[in-house]
DNA sequence: TTGCTTGTTGTACGATCGTATAATAGGCTG
DNA sequence: CAGCCTATTATACGATCGTACAACAAGCAA
């Protein structure tokens, strides 16, 4: 029983891993600093086995991109759920998930950051953002026909509390000293009522 | 009268004409395209003069963000001297310049992009995104307070319209198929109603 | 145990990065 | 015209980039 001077990991096991620290990294350094080697020493593995896994460093921040959107989704869902059964309820636990330390933190804006560079570099990779977007969109929209909205009116509602809380979230970001994630809230709460009372 | 090799510039305009050519850079290459070597390139120039004039990469980018920002903050104020006199008519002015095809567009997000690339990598930028965002704030607010909204509500309402329109801008830059500046003035408008009627 | 598959490492290569530096030359001053 | 100032160029240097590639070894199958 010598010690090993790698241990061989699962493929998706190692690829999960990868993408964590991809994500570390980018918090830490922003874009500009996650580089192969970045990842691979934040990760505790050789510079190859990013090609190995992924082909390429911009498949790997894509497909972290992915991973951290899977998990933001996950969070807003699980406080959707935790809220019961009213709808109200349940939209302003979604949209105040958004404003939770864990979302409306600098490190997830890095990772944004980051995508958004490769979006405009590349234009192939746009279709990955329209996706995400647009899922976050249905979600909500969801959300709102269960708060009696009708659905002629769903549309810009949604694109309305949509871009609300995109722009409330990254300001949180950029600037915590401006707004705390309490006011955040009750801004949304407002500007919500206004549009459930149309 | 031989021709010159090169031509003796001034120096402030050595450094406008550099800042122009960056912020091509980044609107056409996204922030990892934007070397010392590219943006000379593209300014027609010698890369050493990058160093002579701004002494770094950092500050040239800084230095374009700040200018791209004044120039936007210019074409803003330009929309509401148009408008006339009439608040309400002021501020919606405002607003709905901010989705006009020269400033929802995508290269102008990658400037953005860039620059909080920069804010979470090196923090001590952060100040000048922190201050250039007070002052959208404050012409926001000024605008609001012609509008006969009362002090203690103008705060909140300040933030809710600058979070909304930088969303809706988001969204417009990133995916211009969802919505047009249209669409966005006119939900922009309907969040403004219901926020002046409180 | 033996053999095979393949995850993993380490190294190496060419390209490109940011910046420092010396030489060049435009353009104004006297 | 002579002379100075400095914007500008061209080159060079070390560091780092992404990726390719061959050798190694972990772990399962037989």
């Amino acid at each position: 029983m010598s010690k090993p001077g790698f241990t061989r990991a699962d493929p998706d096991a190692r690829r999960l891993s990868l993408m964590e620290a991809t994500a570390r990294v980018l918090a830490r350094d922003g874009a500009s600093g996650a580089s192969v080697r970045a990842i691979a020493l934040e990760a505790g593995i050789s510079p190859g086995l990013v090609t190995h896994h992924f082909g390429g460093v911009d498949a790997l921040i894509a497909a972290t991109y992915a991973h951290v959107g899977e998990q933001v989704s996950a969070a807003l869902d699980m406080a959707v759920r935790r809220a019961g059964n009213d709808p109200r309820a349940r939209l302003m636990a979604y949209v105040t998930a958004s404003f939770a330390p864990e979302i409306a933190d600098r490190g997830l804006l890095a990772t944004w950051t980051a995508f958004w560079g490769l979006v405009i570099a590349r234009g192939e990779i746009a279709e990955l953002h329209d996706a995400q977007y647009a899922r976050y969109r249905d979600e909500l929209e969801a959300l709102l026909a269960g708060c009696g909205l009708r659905p002629t009116a769903r549309r810009r509602a949604t694109i309305a509390i949509a871009a609300l809380v995109d722009g409330l979230w990254l300001e949180l970001c950029l600037s915590p000293g401006v707004l705390d994630a309490e006011e955040a809230r009750a801004i949304a709460e407002t500007q919500i009522a206004a549009l459930l009372a149309a």
